[in-house]
DNA sequence: TTATTTTTTAGAACAGTTCTAAACTATTGA
DNA sequence: TCAATAGTTTAGAACTGTTCTAAAAAATAA
């Protein structure tokens, strides 16, 4: 079980190369404390200010861009206006509930993918993105 | 090949249920007479002003999402703040080359996507997007 | 400590998109 | 053919999500 949540918040901050200050540790802490997740900036804007941390919201962008280029997260664009940060970093892909905007994890060990053509000389693979779009209740109703 | 450019224009746009006006004939062009292609709102716009058509960019913007919806566009949101309107809306996936922000289709049938989960009870699959996301050079370098 | 460097901040600025309500255009049907 | 009506276009305001700015604050190094 997940023991002294300081510590790690605190190991995360300088893994990332970055100066433990009071806002990223504790924007680490909800981001790595629990189990894996999906937030957007001004959701976690918003739990920030909750839990009585202050924390602006230029701050916020700026520690998701520095945990994302330090690999701790990862970007999810699902549709125009709406990006997720994701905490599970591992190879997986994604269920997107149009209807709701949730977004669920496909673990990347269940599918395959094949036949994709080569990348032309040059370039390289970054990732690869899979989003199945779904329609309906991501939830049954009741 | 292709002739009547007008009554092909006319046909799209009566097909999508909409009056036939000067500018809707006139995007229609610009998107589906030649090859497929991917642009942005802006991008069609900008077009629109070299060929001496006057429109909007809120009727641009209107016009796309009528033909999305209309099934004879695809939008692809490549990321954050981009995204394109796809000609082509049979199956298929893209290459997003990171660097110049270019976009090339990846045909749907030499693709294989195999082992993923069914979508839960009361959600349907609307789409499936595949984007391999490059870095470096779209075009070799001279 | 003090100096140096990094970080945070509020608010302005920005990009892309949508909204508004008034003017205009296509269609309908006398 | 013309008026009525229903649909469309427009400029610009407004809005959303994000980035920038420059000054104040905090962390680190000396």
């Amino acid at each position: 079980m997940k023991k002294r949540p300081y510590t790690e918040a605190l190991s995360l901050v300088r893994a990332a190369g970055l100066r433990p200050t009071r806002q990223r540790l504790a924007l680490s802490r909800l981001l790595f404390e629990g189990a894996d997740r999906h937030v957007t900036a001004e959701q976690l804007h918003g739990e920030a200010r909750k839990a009585r941390v202050n924390v602006s919201l230029a701050t916020v962008y700026n520690t998701l861009h520095q945990f994302t280029r330090a690999g701790l997260l990862r970007e999810v664009v699902v549709e125009a206006g709406r990006s997720y940060f994701d905490t599970n970093v591992s190879q997986h892909h994604h269920f997107y509930y149009a209807d709701d905007g949730e977004l669920v994890d496909i673990p990347g060990n269940t599918v395959a993918l094949e036949g994709l053509p080569r990348p032309p000389d040059g370039s390289e693979v970054e990732r690869v993105d899979i989003i199945v779009r779904l329609r309906g209740a991501s939830e049954a109703a009741d």
